[in-house]
DNA sequence: GCCAACGTTGGC
DNA sequence: GCCAACGTTGGC
């Protein structure tokens, strides 16, 4: 099973919002990135990924999981755009900021750190475990 | 709010 | 197919 990161502003949809949709979950929508948009056809039903807060926050909040594979994108007429759907798993017990995930070694070459652009980009099995643990949750 | 970094667009 | 101009993202 793969990992995956979903970067968010909390102004517009954050964690909050997320949970409050339930086990339905919400399509992950207005993605206009070729690269983003190609990550999220490679994800599997029941593939987990972090929720990043992104622009205020800066910190991983928690986990989602992917309850619908790559369906067109309802926010637009244009064929191009895909989108998943994800609902909120649980929380991080404690969330994992950004200053934190810079100074530590082990996650040097997060694509979170090497391109800050990229809104919904892979985790390694290794980041993974690592940051489940500093966030003090289960993978 | 600023601006660097990145991605996309479109004229040539 | 190149690359300048433009728009957007996101850390600071």
């Amino acid at each position: 099973m793969a990992h995956w990161l979903f970067k968010s502003e909390p102004d517009v949809f954050g964690w909050d919002d997320l949970t409050a949709k339930g086990e339905a979950g919400e399509e992950w929508d207005g993605v206009r990135n070729y690269q983003a948009r190609n990550n999220m056809r490679l994800m599997k039903l029941g593939d987990t990924g972090f929720f990043y807060h992104s622009r205020s926050g800066l910190e991983i909040v928690g986990i989602v999981e992917v309850c619908a594979e790559a369906h067109p994108d309802s926010t637009t007429d244009d064929d191009r755009w895909d989108c998943v759907d994800v609902r909120a798993l649980r929380p991080f017990a404690n969330p994992v900021s950004l200053e934190v995930i810079k100074a530590d070694p082990q996650l040097s070459e997060m694509v979170l750190v090497k391109n800050s652009r990229l809104s919904v980009q892979p985790v390694t099995d290794a980041e993974w475990e690592h940051l489940c643990h500093l966030g003090k949750t289960k993978p």
